[in-house]
DNA sequence: ATTCAGCATTGCGAATTATCAATTCCTGAA
DNA sequence: TTCAGGAATTGATAATTCGCAATGCTGAAT
């Protein structure tokens, strides 16, 4: 390697460091993938970390595509998408902050779903590259790697016994629960339509059940999607019927 | 470590080779968590991994258990289920020749599933302590072991969209297709209470929809639960309705 | 403040699925 | 071969959920 490409290579991680992406110093590195690496580790970023805003509805990638970059959510929250053939899509899961979407061209070149934010989101976009190389030279990145797959397996699992069993009514109380803050029983919700696709159930279905939540207290409307929500009642609900 | 105690490792390692299971002469190796080590790796494996055969109903372990084997399936079917505190169960995948059960022990110590044989299985035992070793000491199982994760998280999704989204009919001509052989249209399904378990639907419901489909033509009993299957009108039925 | 478009809600009849209770069918053991 | 017990199937009815259409609500733009 020529001395003008270390140099730019040295400015490339300056500039990781202090600007567009500073992922050594990231506010929130320790959730995130590059948690465990240490500052030499750094130095094998070659290709530069944008950092991203997308805002609801815009489309992060699509399934098939080739899959040149991996997503950090930083904040905000990414949907992922699979469709049947015979046009039924479902949600098969949410990603918040410190989550990332993509995890699988590691092992696979091409994206195997729909990500769209479905809450604007900052993210920070690594070039698969990067991970590979951090993952070929650094066995700092595997425990993370590992923890991570681990994270999206268990979640699935998770995904399929309380949101996928039971009546539409139980699912609906166990997803507010999932999405309300326990701490102040605020619950910031989806549109009608995402939430129905997250639990396999009509847009109507939802709707209704949500409006009965609100009719009996469950929930109580504070505008734009924003509930407060009553846990204890909800936890009642989703455990009988 | 001193003589007497290598001798017994190197002993337990010959037999690992000839007897009890010869990890490396695995008739299933190129399928198993091992597939890419290499011949001094297996020196590495300081603890007999058995061969065991358990039958249809026993069970494996259990969830929250402390886990301290995984289990490569040679042969046979497992089931990896979930309870809900309601008493709700729900079958989040199958393992088959080549799977691993109990993944999870290496992130977390505790299983996170009920592990029972629903068809009589060959199994290697493997102690936890070496493939932590092996994942500690040879880069060749990490790939491995990332790729079974993304497998496991891949099916999780697949399960999610083809047999919890659509109508039973559709879910349940789905999984009949899955369990088929597409080269001879063969098919051994399992007991409805179990085929209604990885549906999320009740044993009565599938039970009606697979005498419908005997009934169809689309299903042929052959005895216990042997059917030849018409994966063409399958299809039709799944991606309809 | 008004308007409009996009969601959310609701009503209603139809379709699906659950529930409970028989029967019938198999299968493995005696 | 017979028999007992578990599993599968079926029936009848209730409960749930869907599908479609109509209506209501909200927030952003004018």
């Amino acid at each position: 390697m020529n001395v003008e490409v270390q140099i730019l290579e040295k400015q490339a991680i300056d500039k990781a460091w202090s600007g567009i992406s500073s992922c050594e110093n990231c506010g929130i590195r320790h959730l995130a993938l590059f948690a465990d690496l240490e500052h030499d580790d750094f130095e094998l970023i070659h290709k530069p970390v944008l950092e991203i805003n997308k805002y609801t509805g815009e489309n992060l990638y699509n399934e098939g595509d080739d899959g040149e970059f991996l997503y950090t959510v930083r904040s905000g929250i990414v949907k992922l998408t699979q469709y049947l053939p015979d046009g039924g899509q479902r949600i098969v899961r949410l990603l918040r902050t410190g989550d990332v979407a993509g995890l699988e061209v590691l092992v696979n070149p091409q994206y195997e779903h729909f990500a769209t934010v479905i809450r604007d989101a900052q993210l920070c976009q690594i070039p698969r590259d990067v991970v590979e190389r951090l993952n070929k030279e650094t066995p700092r990145l595997h425990s993370q790697l590992l923890t991570r797959w681990h994270n999206a397996v268990k979640r699935a699992d998770e995904w399929l016994t309380e949101l996928s069993t039971g009546s539409s009514k139980s699912r609906v109380a166990r997803l507010v629960i999932g999405l309300s803050d326990k701490s102040d029983h605020s619950c910031h919700l989806f549109s009608r339509e995402d939430l129905g696709a997250i639990l396999g159930v009509t847009t109507e279905t939802t709707s209704r059940i949500i409006a009965e939540f609100k009719r009996d207290g469950a929930l109580k409307d504070q505008g734009k999607n924003h509930f407060w929500a009553d846990i204890q009642l909800l936890e009642n609900i989703a455990n009988q019927n």
